[in-house]
DNA sequence: GCATTACCGTAACGTTCGTCATGCAAACTG
DNA sequence: CAGTTTGCATGACGAACGTTACGGTAATGC
């Protein structure tokens, strides 16, 4: 060899991230190798140099802007302790800037593409799976207190909560104008209260965690 | 003229339907008009006949499905009233067959493809606000009573309630096998009640329904 | 200093797809 | 029955785009 691949990776980020940023503006429809290309201020031959294909750019992309989030949550998770670490995760999720506003479009986009391919639903679910699964851990040591033999299923529990999360960042993003952070906060903080302060519900059923089953798939 | 027109809006909403269900199995970007024509046994003229470009049958399509999921929403919610209302109109939405699921996923697809128009975002954040009042109305009379002078702002706990659900329903849409409806329902039930019963939480701030102003936009 | 390799611009190719013009047969009108 | 309109097939056109081959240049190893 002669030239060192230090910063091939480095350079791939790069690419990714202003595919990222045109997929948000532009839609993954319209992300074309040559406006790509023109962004960076580059033809497609370079391109081609870091990427065998489209496809493997927009597979890149993806899994760049999703982890990138997942890795930046998990560390707000080890910032702080009980309710206020699902405060630091669920805030650090929001779409509070620019930079997190566009994460989220990209997923929306990308979840839009999935619909068509039954490999990408299968990673899609894998992927939520780990939200879940992240949120049950953060919800376990605020779930309500046991009542009359049923505990809370705190599985199904920590699932509501990322859903509702989800739901209130995908909305929020699109949202335009943006809403303000502070009134972003407040809702998520009422509503996500809400769900843990409830005692067990009139009409809800909840299984003992000794048989249990998630919800998610066998 | 000659020939009555009369199956004329009834075959466009064959070429939709047919659209729709394409969609749902292969994606929005891979419909095609040759191939949603073989579908139908016929050619692209026939299409082009009924919708002057692909862009009107897509849009056609997308109100279609829409309107109809939004029209049985409406009509679930007569059929009741109190809570059982609300779940009335929750197992209306979820997606408990096949229709249903091809419905979300087909919405998935098109909120995926509306990231990148800034028009497309403002129709479906016009889309959003009319799920938000409609569920403002089911939870309005489920609201949980005063406390201490604060009430519980219905517009955003319907607004809660309507995200769950709508986060509920994609995520089962997409998942693969089905869940079986009856813990859809279960879950379903269990979390809203969660968000019903609760009194105001310990971190939660409730605004006084007086100086009310909405989360969605101004 | 010479061969090699990384880096990237250029341009052409082939495919896919929406669109449109044309034509024809069936059905309705008068 | 003649004329007109509908319903749809056929085929061609042109644009957009991913891919690829080729060429040149600069940097590195020996």
């Amino acid at each position: 060899m002669s030239r060192p691949r230090g910063d091939h990776d480095e350079r791939r980020e790069v690419i990714s991230r202003a595919a990222a940023a045109v997929i948000a503006e532009r839609g993954l429809e319209r992300l074309t190798l040559r406006d790509l290309a023109a962004e960076l201020g580059v033809t497609t031959g370079a391109l081609t140099h870091y990427f065998p294909s489209k496809d493997a750019l927009v597979a890149h992309t993806k899994e760049l802007v999703f982890d990138a989030r997942y890795a930046r949550a998990r560390l707000a998770a080890e910032q702080a302790e009980g309710r206020e670490r699902l405060h630091a995760v669920v805030e650090e999720l929001l779409p509070l800037d620019d930079e997190r506003r566009t994460s989220w479009r990209v997923l929306v986009a990308f979840r839009g593409s999935a619909v068509g391919s039954a490999e990408l639903r299968r990673a899609h679910a894998v992927r939520m799976r780990r939200w879940f699964a992240l949120f049950e851990s953060l919800v376990t040591p605020l779930a309500p207190a046991d009542r009359g033999g049923a505990r809370t299923d705190v599985a199904e529990l920590g699932m509501a909560v990322a859903l509702l999360v989800e739901g209130m960042a995908i909305h929020f993003a699109m949202l335009e104008p943006p809403l303000p952070s502070s009134r972003q906060v407040a809702f998520a903080r009422t509503q996500i209260a809400r769900l843990l302060s409830a005692a067990d519900a009139g009409g809800g059923r909840t299984t003992r965690t000794a048989g249990r089953r998630r919800v998610s798939a066998p």
